[in-house]
DNA sequence: TACTAACACTATAACGTTTTCGCATTGTTT
DNA sequence: AAACAATGCGAAAACGTTATAGTGTTAGTA
């Protein structure tokens, strides 16, 4: 049975199309008979009204996009968590799509979404595109009136509202965490600095060595290319773990910037027969299933992906129905929390 | 600036709507000349077409929906990454949205998508769905002549393409490489039976003791209640993998149904100063992260997600492209695979 | 009786496209 | 010179819906 239209039904019943529609809709202007007649019938043939031409003629739909790098990513899934939440509570549907860190794909899912699917964005960049610093596509659909809220990773070239993660409040937390156990000699494992998280979370790291007057040095730093490709860029960086580790054999204490540089830490932290926590405490950013599943499990530093999703949402949907039109762009900042496991 | 339309083009340029569409479609009815400044303006004012009116228009959108029934699980993930790929290939977009493993939202999404925004479904049932055996809303779907791929849960109840794992060969292939080693007391952690996988992966592990000639003990099965709160569910898992493994000492191996619970096992075993893999060997399946990234990594039933949502795509377009719409529901079993760590 | 008001319904425009058909204005053939 | 084809463009319908503005019938009022 295929699906049946208003045009179908009013042919069936003899009635206008109009009477039709006003019937479903239960205006006082049409018969109670008459309005009951068609219900019926509307039932009986399983109506659903075509949302496409709902959209059309609405110019607005009850749907929210959302973009992000990446599903495998547990933050990415939990702040999605966040969006679907508030989204279902506001009447509104969320629909996902992946830009696989790709600057292209984000292109290409930004227009599909923005011919009007879609009554707002909630996005966060790629890769590729913060390498890039290309935000055309962006703005260009901010300027068409189309709200759009960035979380996580965003950049100040976009005038839009804003979610965001207190990365260096994390790092600081984090390092302070170590620093509190005595542990002085602390190793950062981060990314290069394109990636802002990264960035912030290093500057951190360095914030709290310098308030606990400790001289800063860089050889404990390591910055690793982040790809996509763990499989190519974990082998790279456990050696470069394995020199450093001989390197400074003071090392009480490991903090890395995600739970996979926390699991590569790990691995080379048993090749040298030492012990989590006894001999080197790890902490790590993202509170995910690697770090509460690992053995022992890891202390992480939790950036709320839930809350970050649940902000967003909120801020897109009151943009969408005009609530702050006339305010200008907002930035929330979510606060990260210590969670406290065995390898600290 | 707002989004232009064709109207507001042609009266831009003084010519009608229909010149524009065609100049812009580059007909060889419109001279070279019109058509050359039709598409400059075109470009000037950033036009692109409503999609909402086309799919309006043309009765099918070049997208397809996929239903999962949650982000975080990598299998899931894996599967969307196949999907992503075949479509980008074939010309398809692709819009995720999650049914979190509930009934209501599962068929809430599924309204919303076969309001025609989408040309078919590909989508895994939840966990309410498979229990409360209501598959209404999928056939209702199915019969208005919508394409739909069920792929991992699927259920005879519904006729249409299915892309299914082994289950039963994988258990088997698990249960098998764990008697290679010479382990004949194998515990087996799974699921209630009316998880469709959980009852195979069962039923694989209960042949490959068969074929082995050794007897099977029922007390070596610890079946859980599979909810979403694994806050709740592992604690008494673990109470019970305490239970078991004192009764019986001579348990030398642990097969579990899905990464949560290997960890979970795992956890165990070192309580009981036991060690992985002298004492007790460990296999489970879904080859994700919580393996990948285990201490020791642990090896695993690889489920091929990745191929699984190539295979569901695949079918799906040619569906919806008609390619095949003589053809009867076909049903594509993709295989397991053994992925060798260190676990056993 | 004549006018108005209420009622119950219908016609139609509009949303942004594509496409079929029709209509001038040319140029080409006998 | 007359018939005809080719060229270049416009009008209008269609997709499914809603909302505004009619329309005709009946009943009520002065």
């Amino acid at each position: 049975m295929k699906k049946i239209t208003i045009k179908q039904l009013a042919a069936e019943l003899g009635v206008s199309i109009s009477t039709v529609s006003k019937s479903l809709h239960n205006s006082p202007e049409i018969s109670q008979e008459t309005r009951e007649k068609v219900q019926a019938f509307a039932k009986l043939y399983n109506y659903r009204p075509n949302n496409i031409a709902l959209s059309l003629k609405n110019k607005k739909t009850k749907t929210i996009g959302v973009i992000i790098p990446e599903v495998v990513h547990h933050f990415f899934a939990m702040v999605v968590r966040g969006v679907e939440q508030v989204a279902m509570e506001r009447g509104y549907n969320v629909l996902i799509s992946l830009s696989n860190e790709s600057f292209e794909k984000e292109v290409i899912n930004m227009e599909t979404f923005a011919d009007s699917l879609i009554g707002g964005f909630i996005l966060s960049l790629s890769k590729e595109t913060l390498k890039k610093q290309d935000y055309h596509h962006i703005n260009q659909t901010i300027e068409q009136g189309m709200p759009v809220v960035l979380f996580d990773r965003t950049v100040p070239e976009i005038n839009c509202d804003k979610v965001i993660v207190n990365d260096e409040q994390g790092a600081q937390l984090a390092t302070q965490h170590l620093l509190d156990q005595n542990r002085k000699n602390i190793l950062l494992i981060t990314t290069e600095d394109y990636i802002s998280v990264g960035r912030l979370r290093t500057q951190g790291y360095v914030k709290a060595l310098q308030q606990a007057g400790i001289s800063l040095d860089n050889g404990l730093i390591i910055k690793t290319e982040d790809t996509q490709r763990s499989d190519i860029i974990l082998p790279i960086l456990e050696d470069e773990l394995r020199t450093t580790l001989k390197a400074y054999p003071q090392i009480d204490a490991i903090f890395a910037v995600n739970e996979i540089y926390a699991a590569a830490a790990m691995r080379v932290i048993r090749e040298f027969n030492l012990r989590v926590p006894d001999d080197i405490s790890l902490i790590c950013f993202t509170d995910g299933v690697i770090s509460k599943y690992a053995t022992p499990p890891l202390t992480t530093v939790n950036q709320h992906g839930t809350q970050i999703g649940i902000e967003a949402a909120n801020l897109l949907i009151d943009r969408i129905e005009g609530e702050n039109s006339e305010v200008k762009p907002l930035t929330k900042v979510v606060a990260c929390e210590i969670v406290k496991r065995h390898s600290t």
